[in-house]
DNA sequence: TCCATTCTCTGACCATAGTCAGAGAATCGT
DNA sequence: ACGATTCTCTGACTATGGTCAGAGAATGGA
């Protein structure tokens, strides 16, 4: 990494915390203290549970409950035990609540509009496409991959979204019971194991594999990347993820079969070093099969 | 502006501050406190007065007089008097002080570098190209242009750079006593007057009007941008406002005269609705003489 | 049934980051 | 020379944003 990118990281660091800091200061210091108005945002208008607040913002159950109390006091929320659960309790705004969340919704225009409007309409253009850039750029420097159990709730929703998109995607849908399954057992180790990428919590990847340690051979399924954060490298990222762990559990080759329709997946297995070979399975969703040589470590 | 715009700036807000947030908390917060480490940032290897501290930070003097003790009771600084003024007190850091301050600066490049290492190169280069846009357009959105006496050390500045600028460019130099002159009173209020654009508190362009209510004719004069904010239309938004400020004093031909060698200036001009006259004085540094006609308000 | 756990709440603390009033010394302006 | 101003400092006070220990009610698991 050069110094003068560093430099310039540090730089935009400066400058907008700098600028955002001072804009919060002008535009969100009404009435209630910083503390107050991120419960009040955070409570939303479909109310929350206290637990759930307290997670979410990583705070101390005892300050919660008495910034709460300070809310109640000024009749911005409500707060009444859960019906199912009589430890639980969940918040609600009130209409006062409800308005006083509205203006802070229009403060946080107002600030960004601050930010606009002393520039002309392509300055503008030009900044929020950078910002979009940047924005993307962090988010991706922002992913963790893991490997995961599939039958964490994060794992069983990669998974659910993989199957709903190959539904959309291939023509005549998809059925899983027609496709070679890749049970939770093969997806666990020895048997083989599963990624999960996160960014900040949220899952927004997988990849798993299968592995043969008698034949060398580990099949690559699963493969999925969440629209959000797509165009990132994401995949990629997986893909060689995935090679590594294969590699480390004494796989030579890696093997993968994928759909016609998933035109950007094959470009993706192009790329990273897979060549295209006659059907290894008889796979009936699969249109190509690539096959790639993996380094020993 | 638009509502996309809006929302796409505040998106951009919430992941950054956040990002930068958690990292900072993650580095910086090392045994002091994040007030101490500032003001042992703001001191600076070459020491700093204890007023100059003040109102860089806009602190308190009693808050900055506390800090500074317990930084001297850890050993870190030395405050001795001014030499010259024995109210003034300077603060300078000790060997332990500017090592504490070297670590400080580490933790910043650790932190950018963060933001840089789960990236592949080609992301790193357009993060860092996407974030000098988000600055210079965000720094852009900072310019403010006032009225400003001549004699205040800002306009001071932006004169003294615009006639070392010219120094450099005109061939064979520039000698302000061969020039037509503009004196101070010829740029204050009635006669004339000075505007200084500033981004937080620096001087960063000027630009100068002489008046001549009779006539209904104004000369602009004394335009400057300084190189680290060009590119951002500041000259454009200097020469409008003149011409605001013109036309409201009664104002109906606004006239200048430049240099061949300022190619972008003449750009500007041209631009910007004047057109080329007739020399109407005999500038001698003036190869290009413009005129425009003014709206009247 | 009963013990462990979960969830919320209260009370007692604490550090940070200030603000405000005023005092004392030095300097400036006239 | 002297009154106004500037600069720094001390003391008293405050709000914010927490942490920690423990109590009491509800629930879950064996």
């Amino acid at each position: 990494m050069e110094a003068e990118q560093i430099e310039a990281v540090r730089r935009f660091n400066r400058v907008i915390t700098q600028r955002i800091g001072a804009l919060e200061d002008a535009y969100l210091s009404r009435e209630h203290s910083l503390g107050l108005s991120r419960l009040l945002w955070e409570i939303g208008s479909e109310g929350a549970e206290v637990r759930v607040l307290r997670s979410r913002l990583s705070l101390d159950s005892g300050y919660v409950s008495r910034q709460l109390r300070r809310l109640e006091s000024e009749g911005l929320v409500t707060t009444d035990p859960d019906e199912n659960d009589g430890r639980v309790r969940t918040v609600r705004l009130t209409d006062a609540g409800a308005s006083e969340r509205a203006l802070l919704d229009r403060s946080s225009d107002e600030l960004a509009a601050s930010m606009l409007e002393p520039l002309t309409a392509s300055q503008r253009d030009r900044l929020v496409a950078a910002m979009a850039e940047v924005e993307k750029l962090v988010i991706a420097s922002l992913v963790r991959i893991e490997i995961t159990d599939p039958r964490d709730p994060d794992a069983r929703f990669c998974l659910r979204s993989y199957f709903a998109e190959l539904g959309r995607r291939f023509d005549g849908g998809f059925d899983p019971a027609q496709s070679i399954p890749a049970g939770d057992q093969e997806m666990s180790l020895p048997d083989g194991l599963l990624l999960v990428a996160t960014v900040q919590g949220s899952p927004v990847g997988c990849g798993a594999l299968k592995l043969h340690p008698d034949t060398g051979i580990a099949e690559v399924k699963r493969m999925w990347v969440s629209s959000g954060v797509r165009g990132l490298g994401l995949g990629r990222r997986l893909l060689e993820c995935l090679a590594k762990e294969a590699s480390t559990r004494g796989t030579s080759t890696l093997r993968l079969e994928t759909n016609q329709t998933l035109t950007e997946a094959r470009r993706l297995y192009e790329t990273a070093g897979f060549v295209e070979v006659e059907a290894f399975n008889d796979e009936p969703y699969a249109h190509h099969w690539f096959q790639r040589d993996l380094k020993p470590v």
